[in-house]
DNA sequence: CTATTGACAATTG
DNA sequence: CCAATTGCCAATA
């Protein structure tokens, strides 16, 4: 008979699976990983699954940001503090609650790709002085 | 069945 | 920077 545990929707999987995609040391936003999942524009599904994912999966749900870079939960909170740990142990630098996803980002803009990685620390408005 | 909620995103003021 | 608003749609009540 069939399994009393509901089986996982396609769209479940999709998304699990791209957030176990994301590399270490890297961060990705929700929408970014709904369309990774084939899901754009389901941000919120990724976080209503990532809540129902069972910790024993071993997503990295650590490395799921906001589209801003900043921790999906509230500042103080358990998981946040948690959250910055692993990313701390990724290599990952956490400054008020938020992440440079210019640095750290997973598919930051390609034009950085071409000119270098900015710097992270102490970022201020650099003046470039290319012609 | 309808109403509300939410680990979101983007825009506007 | 913050507040309010709209869009989005599955899960939950």
């Amino acid at each position: 008979m069939k399994s009393v545990r509901p089986e996982p929707p396609p769209a479940h999987h999709a998304i699990r699976a791209a957030i176990a995609a994301i590399p270490q040391g890297r961060v990705a936003n929700y929408g970014e990983i709904a369309r990774r999942a084939g899901l754009p524009g389901r941000a919120r599904l990724v976080g209503t699954v990532l809540r129902e994912a069972p910790s024993a999966l071993g997503l990295p749900w650590y490395r799921v940001l906001r589209a801003d870079g900043r921790i999906a939960f509230p500042p103080g909170s358990k998981a946040f503090r948690e959250q910055v740990r692993h990313l701390a142990g990724e290599g990952v630098l956490v400054r008020g609650g938020r992440v440079d996803l210019a640095v750290h980002g997973w598919e930051r803009d390609v034009d950085h790709l071409l000119w270098g990685p900015p710097a992270q620390t102490g970022k201020r408005k650099s003046a470039r002085a290319e012609s």
